[in-house]
RNA sequence: GGCCCCAUCGUCUAGAGGCCUAGGACACGGCCCUCUCAAGGCUGAAACACGGGUCCGAAUCCCGUUGGGGCCA
């Protein structure tokens, strides 16, 4: 008789992929796969003034960016809201001869009215069901609800929670104009698809309870409900762009490894004891929607970029290299063979929360230093330095092998005879070669670059010097 | 305004009556390591919103207050 697991992400495609949509979009998957269900994508385009094309394609982006696969939906048709109206309108005649809807053609003045009555008397606003016996032909289609007694709606997340029909009214289905509204949609497609879990925003619990009375009054099962908290911004009010970035492409962009993104946004609200940092494996594995939790969770970027970084630790040369190369294409950079630009950027995994800084931290590695870090330059660029760098080019011009143990004990050996310190030649070394007086270990930087490339950019420092 | 949801360190959270002198993580401070910057190790500071109950015992249960959020229009 069941299905099964079927849960639906069905966001309306009037902007990017929000974070608290990426979040929904990712506890429905990951309850999808834990169960070894289906997740289906439908777009609710229903809004055709707000919705695009390109805004469907920006969310399937983000969502493929994240690796959220789903097993029905675009590009298949029948998954947006805009191909299904016969489907609403076959739900609409089915509640209209089941008695359990009717035709109301109250002026939207009247009704107005009365909402404003309702207010002064500080009461909730009620239709009065006006229409309810006339049996009229034609007008927007409302539902009939009980006028008595209580539904209550069995949360996943929230426990249960009761609402008073004195509360409710008979809804509106269907406008005059015909097109149905939001929540009767959502009902026929979710019955339609056979949906047997909502996980969705805690915004729609208010709307929950008219829904129910409408899988009802069709004479569907109810599904379950899960109503998962929002994602706030630091003053505690939703997230909005006023925050900051809001939207997943954001994060792309800044260079936020995919994996920590996902691995961020399924700790906001759940959890499983101390753990922090869990595999997509492990997250299919513990991931129960009992644990999410109710409570409002403030995004924190900070937290996202140490998990970037987790991240990028644990990522080896080879894959780094192939999600860095878009990063250094955009910054003009040209970036040598997949072998080199490894080893190179594994000099800067642990220097690096983003794809971005990571371009931004090795920089020198694809360019010679534009110039100098100038309270560096005034320290060691001087007379003196110049002489240490004739001195240094004359010796890296016969050190056998430039590698970073012969580099390191040729300057240990130089230092040693000079009376110096490592750091006297090591920072002098480094921003001759790096323009900055930070950088990934100096020796192995000067083996990556190799012998020419370091005598070049040496000698040029020694010229600034002098000069 | 009515209804609904929520409430543990700054933030994400553990906690499902005694295991809590409240644990972990991010961020922050200190120390160590060190050619720089990181990374890493050790370490410190930091919370049960408030008020009533219930109970031998409450962060945990109940009620209220306050605060925040949402829906309706």
């Amino acid at each position: 008789m069941s299905d099964g697991v079927r849960v639906r992400f069905a966001p309306s495609p009037t902007g990017h992929l929000h974070v608290g949509g990426a979040r929904t979009a990712l506890f429905n998957w990951l309850f999808a796969r834990h169960h070894g269900g289906r997740f289906i994508l439908r777009i609710e385009d229903t809004d055709r003034s707000r919705s695009t094309d390109a805004n469907i394609d920006l969310i399937v982006d983000a969502l493929r960016w994240l690796e959220l696969d789903w097993d029905e939906g675009p590009p298949a048709t029948g998954y947006r809201q805009t191909e299904r109206f016969e489907l609403y309108r076959a739900h609409a005649e089915r509640l209209v001869a089941a008695g359990r809807a009717y035709y109301c053609d109250c002026p939207p003045a009247q009704l107005d009215a009365e909402r404003k009555a309702a207010e002064a008397r500080k009461e909730t606003f009620r239709y009065s069901g006006r229409c309810r016996e006339r049996g009229l032909a034609a007008g927007a289609l409302r539902l009939r609800i009980p006028a008595a007694g209580a539904t209550v709606v069995q949360d996943l997340v929230n426990g249960p929670v009761e609402f008073d029909h004195r509360q409710l009214d008979d809804w509106i289905l269907v406008r005059t104009d015909g097109t149905p509204t939001y929540n009767f949609c959502v009902v026929a497609d979710d019955v339609d698809m056979r949906i047997s879990h909502v996980i969705r925003g805690n915004d729609h619990l208010s709307n929950t309870p008219k829904q129910v009375l409408c899988y009802e009054a069709l004479g569907y099962p109810v599904p379950a409900f899960a109503h998962v908290s929002m994602i706030l911004g630091p003053d505690r009010g939703r997230l909005s762009k006023r925050h900051g970035a809001t939207s997943v492409q954001a994060y792309r962009e800044q260079g936020i490894l995919p994996s920590a993104m996902v691995n961020y946004l399924v700790r906001l609200g759940w959890s499983h004891g101390d753990q922090e940092i869990f595999t997509r494996a492990e997250l299919i594995e513990c991931f129960d929607i009992k644990d999410v939790s109710a409570s409002g969770a403030v995004f924190d970027q900070t937290k996202l970029e140490w998990l970037s970084q987790e991240y990028i630790k644990r990522s080896d040369g080879a894959r780094l290299a192939a999600l860095v190369r878009p990063f250094l294409a955009e910054a003009g950079l040209t970036a040598p063979d997949d072998a080199r630009l490894a080893a190179m950027l594994e000099t800067l995994r642990e220097r690096a929360k983003t794809l971005r800084e990571m371009v931004e931290v090795g920089r020198f590695y694809f360019e010679r230093p534009a110039g100098y870090d100038e309270a560096a330059r005034a320290k060691l660029l001087t007379p003196a330095g110049a002489e240490r760098l004739g001195m240094l080019v004359k010796r890296l011009q016969e050190v056998e092998p430039f590698t970073a143990a012969a580099l390191e004990a040729l300057y240990r050996e130089m230092v040693a005879a000079m009376g110096l310190k490592l750091v006297d030649l090591a920072q002098l070394t480094r921003l001759a070669v790096t323009g900055r007086t930070a950088s990934p270990p100096l020796f192995d930087v000067l083996a990556l670059l190799g012998r020419d490339e370091v005598l070049a950019r040496m000698r040029a420092a020694r010229v600034a010097a002098a000069a």
